[in-house]
DNA sequence: TTGAAAGCGGTACCAT
DNA sequence: ATGGTACCGCTTTCAA
């Protein structure tokens, strides 16, 4: 407590490099004086050289920033999300870097003061609105950057690892139309900024703020679209969160109508269950009544039968890990696009009435 | 890239102070100049005052160290683990904190290298073995700790929250022997530090190298001897890991024997889970040929009617952030410990032939 | 092998 | 309101 280098050099009449090299550079000097600087820093309470010191000086923390939207609570309550951040973690021990988990602030100001004031050596960026502007700040800090969202990130130390979400969205929207569903709801997790579930009206999806989700509502029009099924008859529900009773609530939105949906797509599995929460509540059977589809293939999701898209959070967590350790010279692995399989199961059927 | 406060300063003939102020204190100086400097910054690809820089200058990093044995991943694998980060973070966020996920390696001096050398301003300790001298190197930084492991933890920068382990554990062993259990079988998570699962022999309990594996042993082994269960009857199976499956190999120890025992009392939810399973490929039911107990009660303890000890991971997730982002000047408030239920279901009944 | 000195990029106190 | 000036604690040439 309260002892540098000095303390010590000053305690042993050796300079303060002579110490500084027992700890960082121990072929620089004799065993027999490291072992004997060893030990008095050890009588005197000296716990080696001060991190903030030591990483000042030499540029390197050991650390990597992971950037989650709004609270980290929620980071660990998604299985999506725990699965990409163990697999991001698996990949990170094996180098000894740690995690700084970075709770981002609402206020955009404040994220990028968050994100300008983070120790760390790298960031990797989970589910981050389009418009807080961190990457600008993360890009004139000059560190490194991997990203699931924008796959523009092509600068020399920008790098994408991902899924092609709306090829995948297309996949479940084709599946549906071809099973004749013409009513169509889509539950998407943030769609908007604000906090309420509820019907929205959303005439140009491409301006979505959150990445993942809008190029998956772009998929599922494109392939609806192509079915013939307008846009404008599609109903799009807004869910402001990534729980089941969320999705249950949104589900009622789209069930306790005239013109019930006859199918029901989500964007997460999550969501998805809480949709056949909702329907199973009002009586109705999923893939008999009213069709349900996810996104993820979380566990759960082969357990009740649902029909969804397979993506491995954990494989793409610790491939952007990877990616951020030891970067790819190639410019092409820069940017990596993992597969996604449709996996049909019992929870879609042919609309009722054909 | 490149750019410092200096540059700025020169830039515009004013001092680094200023340019300083312009970020950390915007009330010292004049708007006006203010909006200069900042502009200049923007114009010249200044990111900001260097964290590093700032926080060895100020002592403050604005980061909790969160230490976790072994794998990280692991850390997100287990629900338990999972939901203290949940309330950790939940704590942390609301102080604008972020978590510092620290993988321990397994051999003791790399660790205490690691904890050494981490950026952060505390220390949250959660599931490590007593060997490893974290704890020592965290005191020698002067850095506060939290912990829910060693209730010895009582300097003024040392706080504890966490239940009472063997009170818990208790409750468990006397509610089995109560049933008539006398051949007991005990599924314990790292009971010794080796990484193969199987039966061992503990004369000693009270050696065993995890504070909190080692606190409900002796307070199963305390019920078990006061009804005249003796030790020496006690199967003990290490299980080295925390996943089901390893608690269904466990179990099969304790089954595929000729004094199959009648009771498998486990150390946690997880491990109790995979027993069942266990018991159900061999064609037996729980609570009926043979009595299950869990700990912790995680969601799907309910779901499946196993008996368990309740507690509330994530509470003690928020307390542990709450009590390190401020700390109670009341010496009591420094030692936190939460209460426990046992929750008797289905899995549990009388021990066969009575 | 060991030591001296110059930073690394800021912050904070004290003048002005 | 702005500037001057010590540090913060360590690493890193370079010289001895």
């Amino acid at each position: 407590m309260g002892a540098t280098l000095q303390t010590i050099a000053d305690a042993l009449g050796v300079s303060r490099s002579t110490v500084s090299n027992a700890y960082s550079r121990p072929d620089q000097l004799s065993p027999e004086l490291r072992s004997r600087i060893l030990d008095t820093a050890r009588r005197l309470g000296y716990a080696g050289p001060n991190p903030n010191a030591r990483s000042l000086r030499s540029g390197k923390v050991g650390a990597i920033g992971v950037l989650l939207t709004a609270n980290l609570s929620l980071a660990f309550s998604d299985p999506c999300t725990v699965a990409f951040l163990r697999g991001l973690a698996a990949a990170a021990e094996r180098r000894e870097t740690s995690l700084l988990l970075i709770p981002l602030p609402k206020d955009p100001e404040a994220a990028q003061r968050v994100v300008r004031g983070a120790v760390v050596d790298a960031f990797c960026v989970y589910f981050v609105p389009d418009w807080c502007g961190v990457l600008e700040v993360i890009s004139s800090r000059g560190l490194p950057v991997v990203g699931g969202e924008d796959p523009e990130l092509i600068g020399p130390d920008q790098f994408h690892v991902g899924i092609d979400e709306r090829a995948a969205a297309r996949e479940v929207g084709t599946h549906i139309a071809n099973l004749g569903h013409r009513r169509v709801a889509i539950l998407g997790h943030w769609l908007v900024g604000n906090r309420t579930s509820g019907i929205i009206q959303v005439d140009a999806p491409e301006d979505l703020p959150y990445f993942v989700t809008r190029e998956r509502i772009l998929g599922y029009r494109e392939a609806l679209a192509a079915a013939d099924v307008p846009w404008s008859d599609v109903l799009l529900v807004n869910v402001a969160g990534s729980h089941r009773a969320e999705g249950e609530l949104a589900a009622g939105f789209a069930l306790d109508r005239g013109d019930r949906a006859t199918a029901i797509i989500a964007t997460s599995d999550v969501l998805a269950l809480g949709a056949i929460q909702a329907l199973a509540a009002r009586g109705l059977r999923a893939g008999r009544d009213v069709s349900v589809t996810g996104f993820d293939d979380i566990p759960e999701a082969a357990a009740v039968g649902l029909t969804t898209i397979r993506q491995s959070s954990e494989d793409r967590g610790r491939l952007a890990g990877e990616v951020l350790l030891d970067p790819p010279t190639d410019p092409d692995r820069r940017c990596r696009v993992l597969p996604t399989t449709l996996v049909v199961r019992a929870t879609t059927g042919p609309a009722p009435g054909l």
